[in-house]
DNA sequence: CGTGCATATTGACATCTGTCAATATCGATG
DNA sequence: CATCGATATTGACAGATGTCAATATGCACG
């Protein structure tokens, strides 16, 4: 059986599905399904991690690049990383013995837009 | 003496000192100013009560009109928006007996910009 | 096939966070 | 000034979260 279609939304259908905060009361259910994308943001390390794969070049970064850049054991690195994946901010892909993280735009893009656009 | 020049930064200087997440790693500094922001943001609750707040006509409401909208109590309403407005996401003004939040859009456009914006 | 790396998982711990009941504050108004 | 209504503060508590040390997993390569 191929991949089973996932129950939960993917983040850009979590986030397509809502006008910008200012022009309308977001939904108690829309509200609850944007917060949790909001709070995997939400942390100085996984802004970080983000930003850094978001803006390496080629728009991926491997792990072992990333765990340098903190004063942090490398378990809690791989915390954050997996907290930023299961939000949906970031795709992850294993090369051989290296794993590469790529930022998932529409998703940032869906985020921008709902907490930003004040509706032109 | 005027009021003193805040020590903190406001939510606009501290989210326009930053480029875009993917147009150049976030240092340590501007991940710690921002990551409270969202923080603040990242609450069901809280996005409501944004939202609330922001699309009410006006730009602005009253905490009378907020506390209805919730099947929490008025304490719990109030640490949320105490929240908000130590955030700088939510501006605070008194009249008389009630007292109306509006939302500073310039602080939520400049998070916009921060998160969304993949340097087109 | 066993050894070495790169990454993930587990378990433990201290701290932070959301919530409520109780209470305080403070303006308006009789 | 006594009271009332609107909002804020305090204190308590259960549950979530960030971190690390220890350990597991799994690929590559001798």
């Amino acid at each position: 059986m191929s991949k089973s279609v996932a129950l939960t939304l993917t983040p850009v259908q979590t986030v397509a599905c809502c006008s910008p905060l200012s022009s309308e009361p977001l939904s108690q259910d829309s509200a609850e399904r944007i917060a949790p994308l909001l709070k995997a943001l939400a942390d100085p390390v996984r802004l970080r991690l983000l930003s850094l794969v978001a803006s390496h070049e080629g728009g991926e970064a491997c792990v072992c690049d990333l765990n340098d850049a903190f004063a942090l054991s490398q378990p809690t690195i791989s915390h954050h990383l997996k907290v930023l994946h299961e939000a949906g901010l970031l795709d992850r892909e294993k090369r051989g013995v290296w794993v590469y993280y790529r930022a998932r735009s529409d998703a940032l893009a869906g985020l921008a837009g709902l907490i930003g656009s004040t509706t032109p």
